[in-house]
DNA sequence: CTGTTAGCGCTTTCAC
DNA sequence: GTGAAAGCGCTAACAG
């Protein structure tokens, strides 16, 4: 096995004790019984045992994040963010995926809060009652990541998914001169996806443009989703002049369709799309999006965990938003 | 605090050890109290410290993976595919991201073996002589993911670079008739890079198309690199008929110019990739590429670690090689 | 400055 | 069937 500081404290001809204290470099120690301790550690390739030194010093300096789904589009982004902090604050960040199965979220969440980890960030499309039971009763500190989050009780960071999809619209309409926009929706029990269309209906209201509801349709944020989406609009005896997809990969499907009926972008029908994907560099003619700053979020999340894990809850739970921007393409 | 078997062996007017064998599912505890512990146990809320059993089990059921810096085009895929064996043996996996940095790989390895893992998923660029060190020093299992690791000491898992390339060339010149072939190369350091070089001069000599040194140009598997490769590859007096770029991000690149130069593709000049990423499919024309299963490679490397995990190292290291494979698309 | 001692929460012999 | 007790490797009072 490992080998521990006892063998070393046998080696040294001093107590377990004074070893610990002069791993951890505690001023108590005369130097050079310090020195010679880490000398004789280093020799002996000695190396902690962290779980040891967690179950007494109740602390783990390991953050979690659990994602639904390791991978998509910008689930490294955020980790990438998340990870950044974390290291500067000398934590270390695990992510468990939740593989979008129900009970997983749950099974990894228990796991996670069995002491493993001081806090976690949650990521979640939507929150079910279930879900919300289950981060109530869990103790440790938790930092939610979505859009909307209905839980003051919990901290929370996200995008302003409505400020993001009526300033799109916005733009359209008082820049570009658009007036018949159509919108492809999200799942219905994403509530990034909810907060979108309503930004986009809002801004229509706002410029006294009468909402068409054979113009809004379903979709999936998939790109099958927004293959189906555009045929359907575009086969519409009154047809839209842009298609508005509440996120970038069902964009990428109108692309498709669009392209395959031998119609040009933005010319016969201009196409917008939302999260500003890598993909969306690459799509031709470059599509018009809005930005979301996912490293930002996966910082800001980490931060908001990190100051309360230091500040031993005496901080009520925050809300942040981060505000999106506009990425304009050539697309409309 | 949590709450402990102490607390429910209160409660329970029995022993510790009991609790403990009546929630382990003991055999030698009687059904009664066995029901009355456990409803108890649910009662209190009770969730056992992962920390502490580990202390005494030695045993995390947690397997790491490290990889060179979350997020890139196919570490997602990869984690899923290491995460799916992983579930169903009833392991967790930890992710940890090392940046790029080279002291951090070493840190997290670090932290990894102080008994906080059963083993570790190594994913590397290139192994240096002072990784080796550090592998040959870790006492837990490890399962390295690259293309050639010349570490017969450490199981590995990678692709077959040199086939994909080999194959993909030979399609070029047997299936196509291009014979003025291109070659954008990746990093120098890259393991994965210098063996598709291989492969692509491999097939060029078995058909006895002598190697045009002009036509292997420098990358660096970025959409940059490519940019440039492709503009150098153009502006010669002799031009290639294709470019083979060692990556997809670098054919992504290679659109770009071509694009920019008024040129078609496949007409004026063809391109092809490696690596399949998602976002060749959406390259116009297609892109023709070579297929690499990521998911297959995470399955296959948590396969062996948990093998190894379970057959405590009886068996010798494995090399698994998987095999690529071609996807036909418009781009030549 | 250093040693002794008592845990952290749990599992696991060894008795009874 | 169940309890007592030892101990996993480490830290943190409390003494000296």
């Amino acid at each position: 096995m490992s080998i521990t500081i006892k063998e070393i404290a046998e080696k040294a001809n001093v107590s377990i004790a004074t070893v610990s204290r002069a791993l951890n470099d505690n001023p108590n120690v005369k130097e050079s019984t310090k020195e010679l301790i880490r000398n004789l550690a280093q020799e002996m390739n000695y190396s902690p045992n962290f779980v040891a030194r967690t179950l007494v010093k109740k602390k783990t300096n390991v953050i979690g994040i659990i994602l639904p789904e390791v991978g998509g589009e910008f689930f490294p982004e955020i980790i990438k963010g998340v990870d950044e902090v974390a290291y500067q604050n000398e934590y270390h960040v695990f992510v468990a995926s939740s593989h979008s199965e129900r009970n997983t979220v749950e099974s990894i969440l228990g796991f996670m809060s069995k002491s493993m980890v001081d806090g976690v960030i949650l990521m979640l499309p939507s929150i079910t009652d279930h879900i919300r039971n289950l981060i109530k009763r869990t103790r440790i500190p938790i930092v939610l990541i979505n859009g909307y989050s209905k839980m003051e009780e919990v901290s929370s960071v996200g995008i302003d998914n409505f400020q993001g999809a009526y300033t799109m619209t916005n733009f359209l309409i008082q820049n570009k001169g658009y007036d018949k926009i159509s919108f492809i929706k999200g799942p219905d029990i994403n509530s990034d996806a909810k907060l979108r269309l309503k930004g986009y209906k809002a801004a229509l209201e706002d410029n006294k443009i009468p909402i068409n509801h054979e113009w809004i349709v379903d979709g999936d944020f998939t790109i099958k989703g927004g293959e189906l989406a555009a045929s359907r609009l575009l086969s519409l005896i009154n047809k839209p002049s842009v298609i508005f997809a509440a996120n970038d990969m069902m964009a990428a499907g109108c692309y498709r369709v669009i392209d395959q009926l031998g119609l040009t972008i933005p010319d016969d029908i201009a196409v917008v799309g939302f999260d500003h994907i890598p993909m969306s560099e690459f799509l031709n003619p470059k599509l018009t999006t809005v930005h979301v700053p996912t490293d930002e979020i996966g910082r800001k999340a980490a931060k908001l965990l990190l100051d309360i894990l230091e500040n031993s809850e005496t901080t009520k739970p925050q809300h942040i938003k981060i505000t999106t921007g506009l990425i304009v393409g050539k697309s409309c």
